[in-house]
DNA sequence: GAGTGGATTTCGCAT
DNA sequence: ATGCGAAGTCCACTC
């Protein structure tokens, strides 16, 4: 088993070296990066053809296939991970092939001039994570109360109160006051707690039942315990979540909203 | 005036040399390749956060940035064309962010380790075509009888007549009887002449006004004037605007319709 | 410039 | 597997 190196460059080598380095990252599912004079048939969906030019070619480890022009956010030519890739040499130049079964479609790169080819062994395990913040968890909760609870109204927003400011506030759907704390993380017993003093705080003001909700993503081990023996409410929101009912409505709507429901 | 080599490529370079390529491409509006080491973070239409990893950094002569992971064919992070960049070193660490207004949005990339870096002159006049073929116009338009002309109604495709086989054949929305010659590439006095000839099979066997309409993507020069004399139409099809048509049902569906409706 | 619809959409989640 | 809807969609075209 021969255990090769996690990068290999070359510079302007001939088809030949080049096709080298493109075999050895296609079988052994490494990442593949060409640069060079290029055209490209496609067929498939659609039909395409691209005349000669300069472009880059990724090749991921996940049998998907990109060329890249010098301008534009999108590829060219691609195709979705999934593919049997087969390589040949025709004289000075260097084809690659994409294949694609359901739907049957087909990437041929044809190269003549070769700038750079890269073999890479690129370890990546970091995690990637798309979020609103606390402030956008709220924004969202205000414009669209039922990610709280069915029958859930805001009455106002960071509203004082003894020992801090409550993020949202209003009123369920039998009339009871709610007292709504959110949380962007795991919520930990001090989100509890706080939410408890805020409701006790509430408590102590009005003659009415005054019910809390944790609103958060989950909430940490053992959290439930304590929930349950202050009689508080948990609603699992993800943030990814409120950043597509965000999405949906422009900040301008948001102020408009703001103004006309909230105090 | 410093003219510079249309290709740069260090490999692991340090931070410092690094960043020498980094800006050069950038500031010569070149195509900035950096494998290495990164982590990302991106605040605008959302946020985002991407924990360190190694990927392709792409930055393209047009101002748009793509960050690849090693598997999925979109980019994991990336900026649409018209960015603008800064790019800082901060100790070992290699900052480069693109700032976009409206909307207002960045994405900062950081860069502990580099692998490759690359400043690429690329050279690509190359034209991008993605068409249908002659056979996929000809289904397109009797699926969208609508392409050749409003009214017109197809009766068959691929009529035996004298010389050859008509390609689309019907009447249209007077009655009159209709041949249709399809181009897929500008049409020459010789589509013209071929349409003519048919249109005159059909009118020797028939007691009715035969029309004849040529489809392509455009004429050559003068063969309008041919046209003209021969009393023949012309119409104008995009074979892309075809190969929309066509996507738009599936093949199960074009099937069913030859059936029901051609001869 | 804002709004609309298409894409070789891709992608993820539900059935 | 299949179908439906969302996307930091992007992009081209219309108004």
């Amino acid at each position: 088993m021969s255990s090769s190196k996690p990068f290999t460059v070359l510079v302007s080598p001939n088809v030949k070296e080049a096709v080298k380095v493109v075999k050895e990252a296609v079988s052994q599912r490494k990442t593949l990066l060409v640069v060079g004079n290029c055209w490209v048939r496609y067929r498939g969906r659609a039909s395409s053809k691209l005349e000669p030019g300069e472009r880059i070619l990724i090749i991921k480890e996940d049998g998907s296939l990109l060329v890249h022009r010098s301008v534009g956010y999108e590829p060219v030519n691609w195709q979705p991970p999934g593919c049997i890739f087969h390589t040949q040499v025709k004289g000075d130049m260097l084809e690659i092939r994409a294949v694609r079964r359901k739907p049957a479609e087909s990437v041929r790169v044809f190269f003549d001039r070769i700038h750079m080819v890269s073999a890479l062994s690129l370890v990546d395990s970091g995690e990637f994570a798309l979020y609103a913040s606390e402030e956008d968890m709220q924004r969202a909760i205000l414009l669209e109360p039922s990610l709280v609870e069915e029958g859930f109204k805001p009455i106002s927003y960071e509203k004082k109160v003894e020992p801090g400011f409550v993020d949202v506030y209003g009123v369920d759907k039998d009339g009871n006051l709610v007292v709504v704390e959110i949380k962007r993380k795991t919520a930990s017993n001090e989100a509890v707690l706080q939410l408890a003093r805020y409701v006790e705080a509430i408590r102590s003001k009005v003659n009415r039942k005054v019910r809390g909700i944790l609103v958060a993503p989950n909430i940490a081990k053992g959290v439930q315990r304590l929930l349950a023996t202050l009689n508080l409410d948990f609603k699992a929101l993800d943030p990814k979540k409120c950043a597509k009912t965000l999405k949906r409505s422009e900040t301008i709507k948001l102020e408009t909203f703001f103004k006309e429901k909230i105090n």
